[in-house]
DNA sequence: ATGGTAGACCTTCTA
């Protein structure tokens, strides 16, 4: 079975793009983040037709997460325990009925900058409560992906110079530390595992010209419980997909999991 | 040195 994760940008601005790419590459599930719409304006029917079920949790102009799925999908849960007064859209889950269930959370975590802002102290509360819930849920021991983009750059290797990002929420100690905690519940790093190269990047942005320079950083990550990385076949990033008439700023993830 | 692009949307915010 492959489990795809892309940051699509606006599902609506970005349509053409998707359907293009889901037909080329066919995953069977595919977490969707930055919808930038609420549900009713998911195109919802556009990708039915393709053979997906889908559930949604989106929200007005900002953020926005989705769950595609070739088969059915149940146990939903929309949002991330442990605040009810945050309203922002960056968490949806549910389990893949297949002969051998997955678990699968589609994550957009908060971006965070600037540094030393409410913005920032929300990305690493934010944190807090996503470890709190992986923590519940590693204890259903069950075969489990917590896909998405995560806003952090793991390590140096990860950005084509680290001393550009120094000053950025996405490279501050914190929020490296954040996500090594969250891996250290017990989760392995589908990049690494698969034994990606070095310099292997999700994300290009729109500006000064960075994707021609290949001035990229690695921010989307899928993080597999033991039970899932058991049947873990492989990862692909699919830089390709970065060239495409109207790209994404980020590229998809794609992990292959035994059925 | 402090720009550069993209998207939603009402003018500026987010990334």
């Amino acid at each position: 079975m492959r489990i795809a994760t892309w940051n699509v940008n606006s599902v609506n601005a970005r349509l053409p793009t998707v359907l293009a790419w889901v037909e080329m590459a066919g995953p069977d599930v595919l977490c969707l983040q930055e919808l930038k719409c609420v549900d009713e304006k998911f195109p919802r029917e556009a990708l039915e037709n393709l053979g997906y079920n889908v559930e949604t949790h989106g929200q007005k102009t900002y953020n926005g997460v989705a769950l595609l799925s070739r088969f059915p999908l149940s146990d939903v849960r929309r949002g991330l325990p442990g605040d009810p007064g945050d309203d922002q859209a960056r968490y949806i889950e549910a389990v893949v009925e297949t002969s051998r269930p997955v678990r699968v959370a589609s994550i957009y975590l908060p971006n965070g900058n600037p540094v030393g802002t409410g913005k920032f102290s929300y990305k690493l509360a934010w944190f807090d409560r996503l470890q709190a819930h992986a923590r519940e849920l590693l204890q259903l021991e069950e075969a489990l992906l917590l896909c998405g983009d995560y806003n952090v750059i793991p390590e140096p290797v990860d950005t084509h110079d680290p001393v550009a990002w120094k000053d950025d929420a996405l490279f501050q100690p914190e929020s490296r530390a954040a996500f090594r905690a969250l891996k250290w519940l017990g989760f392995s790093d589908a990049h690494d595992v698969g034994g990606e190269a070095p310099g292997t990047y999700t994300f290009w942005d729109y500006q000064a010209r960075a994707w021609p320079r290949n001035h990229g950083i690695r921010i989307d990550h899928v993080l597999m419980s033991a039970q899932a990385a058991d049947r873990f076949g492989g990862i692909q990033t699919h830089r390709n997909a970065r060239d495409m008439d109207k790209p994404s700023d980020h590229v998809p993830v794609m992990v292959e999991i035994a059925d």
